[in-house]
RNA sequence: GCCCAUGUAGCUCAGGGGUAGAGCACUUCCUUGGUAAGGAAGAGGUCCCCGGUUCGAAUCCGGGCAUGGGCUCCA
């Protein structure tokens, strides 16, 4: 005589033992028809769970995101189910939700073509017409693997081999197609009514490059038309954020085939680049760091000396003169471990902060330079910390303040944290080690911060926090960074004298709050669609003449905005005033001022914003204080809108 | 580095075994017009590079390079 207690604590009691379908059909002939699965005492289960005994239960359908999760679920069977059919040489290896969708990696020696995966979604469709039920099944672990071996998935057969024996597994099955699977899945096929295969990837075998490479097909799907028909609708509206596709609208730099990974800046865009680095700088002296720097090809035997030679020859670029071998800078921070080390330094230096804006080359491999987001010539806002072990935390924290400080200034709140702490090889002992990660966490948690753990994931030298921004499509760029460093600064014989004269290795923190400059102002673009807040803005006003009688005028007004500090052009050609707001607008330039007979005889000016609003006719002051409040608010005015 | 796709005018793109197309931009002329495109004419291409097939290749095939999307990597 099972009770079921609902959501809303209302309860029912049955006489036999029934499912979560029955249930909802015993409250609603609808809410029967929506059930895509059920919540059992707080654990997702098929519609078709058998209660047995008292419960709580919530019937979830697409109105959950729970709903959505299993519709994704099921959406990578189906596709699966697809490929068999079509192409039963194909072997299923795994199909996980992810945002937005899911994907199904299958081993598949021919490749899919984009025509194929037409075919494949064509067959996607008749199978939800078909509305096929989809059947849970019970198998221990052994009969599992003998079962999907004798049906000829090795790669399945391997997957279950790897869990731990004697346990039971679920197997769900749709028509012809059986997959190993946690669940829980859609009652039938017909539920899926809204999905789309979105691209054709390769993707190891578990995820290492050793593996073979199988086919990933990805995929989105949602509980609905409306809802699929929104989701490709902003991914349209995102990709219009590209800052390829902005940087060329805004003329704000360029890549070329000869130099594959490094950017050519325009005006535009180096206009932009400078404020940032001028911002940065002046932050950096108030927070007493000094600025330094060194030089970009050095001799092999320091990278050899600091252990980055050993791990990464390959990806720095080489030179050689006079039988010596040299590399480009891949990081500044050897170079500044020397000039620590010129004189001799006391723990009254300590902590000293060197800052450099040092342009660095990395080799990346070919297949993952990304725009400006991952490129192979780049500048960070990079510097190294010397301090004490005792100074670690205090220097983390401060730094982190730092941090959002910057961020918020750009007009970032959505600030993605991770910890990644000890990895298997390593330098160091276990105890400070555990005094770095420790440090580390204290500092984030001190202030309150949402972070994630990544065990193992540390440098060889020590722990790191990482505090990455999205892109415009969502993916997540790493910018900022603290690193503990207890290896570089002994490797490179640096050394200060303590309070009881003894000779003690500081420990060094690699700290960057942009990260590469490239990549902050990729993200920058997109987070703004390319139009730049006031103080960022390559242009900040154009002055346009409505005639050929205001342009005497409008060459003072610009003069006078540039006396001013600010970045401001005429317009005089002979065109029509829409023609120019027109252009202007698309161009982002954040205030158009417009002068016609009235404005030269009053000698104002008429404000117009790239949003299209109209201030009015007002004085040069008026217009100067306004820039000038504006400007002074950095991206914190677009936080607050 | 690996898998898939793409590469045509300054830009966005169409085309496709027989001397290369559009829109915008550009140049010249007309127009001096008050808040998102005034009109006319003109100029503009080694169809990414190197090979092959063919009477003939931008088009088909092979190789390379770059870009885009993933995977792996990222001091």
């Amino acid at each position: 005589m099972p009770v079921v207690t609902l959501p809303d604590g209302s309860k029912r009691t049955f006489d036999q033992a029934l499912t979560v379908y029955d249930v909802a059909a015993d409250i609603g002939t609808g809410l029967a028809k929506a059930t895509l699965a059920g919540k059992v005492d707080g654990v997702l289960v098929d519609a078709s769970y058998l209660i047995e005994s008292d419960v709580a239960l919530a019937i979830v359908t697409e109105r959950d995101e729970e709903g959505l999760e299993v519709v994704r679920h099921s959406a990578a069977h189906l596709l699966a189910q697809a490929v068999k059919q079509l192409f039963p040489s194909a072997q299923v290896t795994i199909g996980p939700v992810i945002d937005n969708g899911f994907y199904y990696d299958f081993a598949y020696k021919a490749g899919f073509t984009p025509e194929d995966m037409a075919a494949i979604e064509a067959r996607m469709e008749e199978l939800v017409k078909q509305d096929i039920p989809v059947e849970r099944s019970v198998m221990v672990r052994d009969d599992a693997v003998a079962f999907f071996r004798s049906i000829g998935e090795e790669y399945k057969a391997k997957i279950i081999e790897d869990i731990p024996q004697g346990e039971a597994l679920s197997l769900y099955k749709q028509g012809d197609f059986t997959d190993l699977c946690r669940g829980p899945h859609v009652p039938s096929t017909g539920k899926l009514k809204a999905f789309k295969l979105m691209k054709l990837a390769g993707a190891y075998w578990r995820g290492d490059s050793k593996n073979e490479m199988l086919q990933r097909v990805y995929g989105t799907a949602w509980c609905n038309k409306k809802d699929l028909k929104e989701y490709l609708h902003r991914l349209e509206e995102a990709e219009k954020r590209d800052h390829r596709k902005i940087a060329k609208q805004l003329d704000l730099f360029h890549t070329q085939e000869e130099a594959p990974g490094m950017v050519f800046w325009h005006d535009n865009g180096w206009k932009i680049w400078q404020e940032v680095e001028q911002y940065i700088r002046k932050k950096l002296r108030q927070h007493d760091y000094q600025e330094v720097r060194t030089p970009q090809v050095v001799d092999r035997s320091l990278w050899e000396r600091s252990g980055h030679w050993e791990k990464f020859q390959h990806m720095m670029f080489t030179t050689s003169s006079e039988n010596r071998d040299y590399a480009v800078k891949p990081m500044n921070c050897p170079c500044h471990v020397q000039i620590f080390n010129q004189g001799l330094r006391s723990y009254r230096d300590l902590p000293l902060r060197m800052a450099e804006f040092g342009s660095c080359h990395r080799n990346e491999p070919s297949g993952t330079l990304h725009g400006l987001m991952r490129v192979r010539n780049f500048v960070q806002d990079d510097a190294h910390i010397f301090c004490t072990e005792e100074q670690v935390q205090a220097e983390v924290s401060t730094f982190i303040d730092l941090l959002y400080e910057v961020y918020a200034d750009f007009g970032f709140n959505e600030v993605i944290i991770k910890l990644s702490t000890r990895p298997e090889s390593r330098v160091g002992s276990d105890e400070v080690w555990d005094k770095a990660e420790q440090a580390l966490e204290m500092a984030l948690n001190n202030k309150g911060l949402a972070w994630d753990l990544q065990p193992g994931e540390g440098a060889f030298y020590g722990p790191k926090i990482e505090f990455s921004l999205k892109d415009c499509i969502g993916r997540v760029w790493q910018c900022g960074t603290i690193q503990v460093d207890f290896s570089t600064p002994g490797r490179l014989s640096a050394s200060f004298i303590d309070e009881d004269s003894t000779r003690q290795v500081p420990v060094m923190l690699h700290r960057a709050i942009l990260g590469s400059l490239e990549r902050f102002i990729g993200i920058l673009i997109e987070n703004y669609a390319g139009a730049m807040p006031l103080w960022l803005a390559p242009t900040q006003a154009v002055v346009m003449s409505i005639t050929d009688r205001q342009a005497e005028f409008a060459e003072e007004i610009a003069k006078t905005l540039s006396d001013r500090g600010f970045r401001a052009k005429t317009d005089l050609r002979n065109e029509k005033i829409g023609f120019k707001i027109r252009e202007h607008t698309l161009l982002k330039v954040p205030y158009l001022l417009v002068l016609g007979d009235r404005e030269v005889e009053n000698r104002t000016v008429a404000v117009r914003t790239r949003s299209g609003e109209d201030l009015g006719v007002m004085d040069v002051d008026t217009l100067l204080t306004l820039l000038t409040t504006e400007s002074a608010r950095y991206g914190r005015a677009v936080l607050e809108e």
